[in-house]
DNA sequence: GTCTATAAATGGATAGAC
DNA sequence: GTCTATCCATTTATAGAC
C-alpha cells in the first residue's frame, strides 16, 4: 500500500494519488452523485480537462477508492484467522474495522453511502456483502460455542454491530475528543455488555 | 397525518401524495441526486411535464418526505416527556425510533442519507441534529441518575446507539422475518444488555 | 391531468495548443 | 501537466395544446 502523504519528487502539479485525494473528500461532501467534474476541478485549482489527464474518468476515480477501502476491511478478516476462539475474532474484527474507518475514513464513507448505481457500485457492494457475511458466520460460531447469546438472530446482530462501526463514518471527525482505541473500546463494552451500569 | 394508503376518491391519474410515494421509492433507489425527473416521470409511467401540474421542483418532493420524516421522530421525542425517568424515557424513545423507521422507512431513509446540498437539506439537517442532542440530554441524565454506566461519553453513546437503529434504514426489508416489535426489543437488548452470553 | 415540444443550463468527456 | 474551446447528452423546468 502507497504512502498517500509523502510528498512526491518532481512536484509539478498534482499526481494520481493527489487527485483521488482530493476528489474523495469532495464526492464525501456533497455526495459522489452530486459532485460535478466542474466542482472537482475547482478544489482541485484545475481545469475539468486537466484532471482527464491523470484519470479516464469521474467512475474511475470511484473505483479506486471502493478498492482501497474494501482491500482494507478484507485485510483484518484475513489476519482474524490466525485468531483463537470465535469470540475473540469477533472483538478482533470489530476494533479492527473501528480501526479501517479511522484511518480510511474518506474512502470508507464514500463505499458506505453506495446505492449500486452502476457496475463498479454493485461490484463493491457484492464485495461488502460478502464481509458481512463472513462476520455474521463468526457471530454463529460465537453463539454456538456459548460466548454469545443467542435469542439475537446472528444476522440482526452482525448488522447491529456494525451500525455503530459505520455510523463512525457520519460523526468521527480526525483529531476530535475521542481516539480510535477509545472509540474502539467503546464499541466493543457497548456491542458486549451493553451500556447499563451494573 | 393522512393516511398514504387509503385510494383516492376520483381517481383519474396521480395526486400529489401519489407522486411523492413513488418519488420517495425511486430516490432511495438512486440516491436524490441520481434521481432525474425522467427517471421519476417513467417510474410514474406519466411525462416530465406532467408531475410539474402536481409539485413546483423536485426538491418540493423532497422537503415534503423530509418533514414527513422528522415530523415523526420529533413525535415519539414529544410522546417521551410524559414518561417517568430518564432510562423509561431512553427505551421509550428508542422503541419509538425503531417504530417510526419502519412505518415511514421511505422518508427516514431519505433523512438519514441528506449532505446538506441545498437549503432544504441543511434545514431538514438542523432539524435531526436538535432530535439527536435532546436524546443525547435522555443520557446525561440517565448517567447521572446511575442507570447508565458513564464511562461512555454521552454523545458517543446516543451516535452508537443511533447507529444501530438507523442502520434499519440500510437492510430492514417490510414482511422480512423480523418484525418491528421484535428489533426493537434486540436492539434495547443489545444496547443495554450487551451481546455477551450470561 | 396529461401531453409534445422546447428552452436554458449543466453534465461528462475530448481536441489540440502550449 | 495544464489550458481554452467545444461536443453532445442529459438535466430541470416551462409553454401551450388537448
Amino acid at each position: 500500500m502507497t504512502d498517500r502523504t509523502e510528498p512526491r519528487r518532481g512536484r509539478p502539479g498534482y499526481d494520481q494519488q493527489g487527485i483521488l485525494d482530493v476528489a474523495v473528500g469532495v464526492f464525501n461532501a456533497h455526495g459522489y452523485d452530486a459532485t460535478s467534474m466542474g466542482m472537482l476541478a475547482s478544489s482541485l485549482g484545475l481545469s475539468k480537462a486537466a484532471i482527464y489527464h491523470h484519470v479516464s474518468s469521474k467512475e474511475q476515480l470511484l473505483e479506486m477508492a471502493l478498492g482501497r477501502a474494501l482491500s482494507a476491511l478484507e485485510g483484518v478478516l484475513d489476519a482474524s484467522h490466525e485468531r483463537g476462539d470465535a469470540l475473540s475474532r469477533l472483538s478482533f474484527v470489530l476494533t479492527g474495522a473501528v480501526k479501517v474507518l479511522v484511518d480510511e475514513l474518506p474512502s470508507v464513507t464514500l463505499l458506505l453511502r453506495l446505492r449500486g448505481n452502476s457496475e463498479v457500485e454493485r461490484a463493491a457492494l457484492t464485495r461488502r456483502r460478502a464481509f458481512d457475511h463472513a462476520v455474521t458466520q463468526i457471530i454463529v460460531e460465537a453463539q454456538r460455542d456459548g460466548s454469545l447469546r443467542d435469542d439475537v438472530a446472528p444476522g440482526v446482530a452482525e448488522r447491529l454491530l456494525f451500525g455503530m462501526v459505520n455510523s463512525l463514518a457520519e460523526w468521527y471527525k480526525p483529531g476530535g475528543p475521542e481516539d480510535a482505541e477509545r472509540l474502539a473500546a467503546d464499541i466493543l463494552a457497548v456491542a458486549l455488555e451493553g451500556l447499563r451500569a451494573h
